[in-house]
DNA sequence: ATTGTTTCTGAAAGTTTTTGATGGTATTTT
DNA sequence: AAAATACCATCAAAAACTTTCAGAAACAAT
């Protein structure tokens, strides 16, 4: 039984979909390939993020929902530091809009405890702001990404039309000099609608971040108030967020 | 059965979230995997906070899982065979519109593996169904409820207008001959428009609540299309709702 | 068609990680 | 205090992974 690399490719993506988790001995089964085959062809899959690799197979990536396994660039010392700077800019009593995204899920998690309006389209951070007394809690909804878990789409858009907050925290994929991007069209579209609902746009990034565009375009610099970067950031940098009339804080770690 | 190493540690961890605290020599039996493993796995999901270990075992340590707390009368094996007979019910491919609820939980819990469409307004639930590959989730926003954890209010009610499923399934706080009730106003409110929505009405409930009433009216009898129920129902309930034209499906326990 | 080039494949050797078992230490129970 | 139970550290075997290499297949150009 001799197949097409694309094919044989296709097959075990389907197969690891549906299952959830396969073997490596399962798949050389049902594909038909030697070991070495199957191992190269996983390593591909995991590199363009399609599948998760595992010892002794492979797992879909749809369900790293969870803490599970966050391979993000930043520790989580750093990413839980940004974060607390974050949090301490907001003021009690204050509306704040939530988008989704590892990083902005820290920060709500170091907002417990303030008394807050929080609006948001993820699922993980409503999960954890939900039991928080003092947070009245907003969910925008929408088509749930298994990948994220943050509510997208037409119906997202629509209900943060009827949204207006004092400020919207946010995560991006990449920034250059031409602005903002993040790697997925329709998140792109439900974000730009958070832009018009806030007073105020903070971006919490990662250092690595600068320099790197990304699949979808999101927003020029100049829509942006202020970002919330480690220290990674070079000089450089740091230069031409200014000079955008940017607000910069560049946090110690 | 040998199992891969993620596997397994996401099946402990499933198992720990569900049962809130195993054994050790339980999950040796259930993951089929030796003392020093588990001992191992354990330790390495309480260092990444996703359990919390403890002498002889291990405990959920979630953040909002277990803060849904389950006041139904119901015990939790009666109310898996009832929600199980409902699941039956539901085609592959249907799009179905989910209340929130500890019964309408345990459905949703009956669903996973099957290809459908499900709308909700109910977090557990989504956070339930968002890693299900062949489960296209729409979340409808709106105020999210501590206690219960389901989005209600105007946002909730406006969304709603947009959707039209085959099937809604939902739990009731009480059944009188005058028609259904629940616990409160915003809840009534979103769960009206949610009978727009449908073409179809399947009430899950437990027998209790038979002959009771609750704080808030929510619609006649003849709205429903079929009753779901375990066997503690009596005789003369079982007329009145047939002579009111529903279809009652009694599940035996 | 033939030759040279590149990519893909399967096998083997060597390295790393995981696993279950064992014996010893801590903690709880009787 | 003794017994029972649970925990921890260590170790050799097993399983899984990586690297490397030579042959096969696909491709391009003559």
């Amino acid at each position: 039984m001799s197949m097409l690399l694309d094919e044989r490719r296709e097959s075990i993506l389907k197969i690891v979909e549906n299952k959830g988790f396969v073997s490596l001995v399962d798949l050389m089964d049902s594909v038909g390939a030697s070991e070495s085959t199957i191992r190269r062809d996983l390593e591909y899959l995991d590199g363009i993020g399609q599948i998760r690799r595992t010892r002794g197979g492979a797992a879909y990536s749809g369900e790293s929902l969870s803490t599970f396994e966050d391979r993000s660039f930043m520790s989580s010392r750093q990413k839980r530091q940004v974060a607390q700077a974050v949090a301490n800019m907001i003021s009690p009593g204050e509306a704040v809009l939530m988008d989704g995204g590892t990083t902005t899920l820290e920060v709500a998690r170091q907002l417990a405890g303030k008394q807050l309006q929080v609006v948001t389209n993820s699922l993980p951070i409503a999960n954890l702001l939900v039991n928080q007394p003092q947070i009245d809690l907003m969910l925008i909804g929408g088509f749930l990404f298994p990948k994220t878990g943050v509510a997208l789409g037409k119906t997202a858009v629509e209900s943060l039309k009827s949204v207006h907050v004092r400020r919207l925290i946010i995560s991006v994929g990449g920034i250059t000099e031409d602005g903002l991007y993040n790697s997925n069209m329709l998140l792109v579209e439900t974000e730009q609608q958070m832009f018009e609902a806030a007073e105020e746009v903070i971006v919490v990034t990662d250092s690595t971040k600068f320099g790197h565009s990304a699949l979808a375009y999101l927003c020029p610099l100049d829509t942006v108030d202020h970002i919330v970067v480690d220290d990674g950031i070079t000089e450089e940098w740091k230069d031409v967020i200014r000079k955008a009339g940017i607000e910069l804080t560049v946090v110690e770690t």
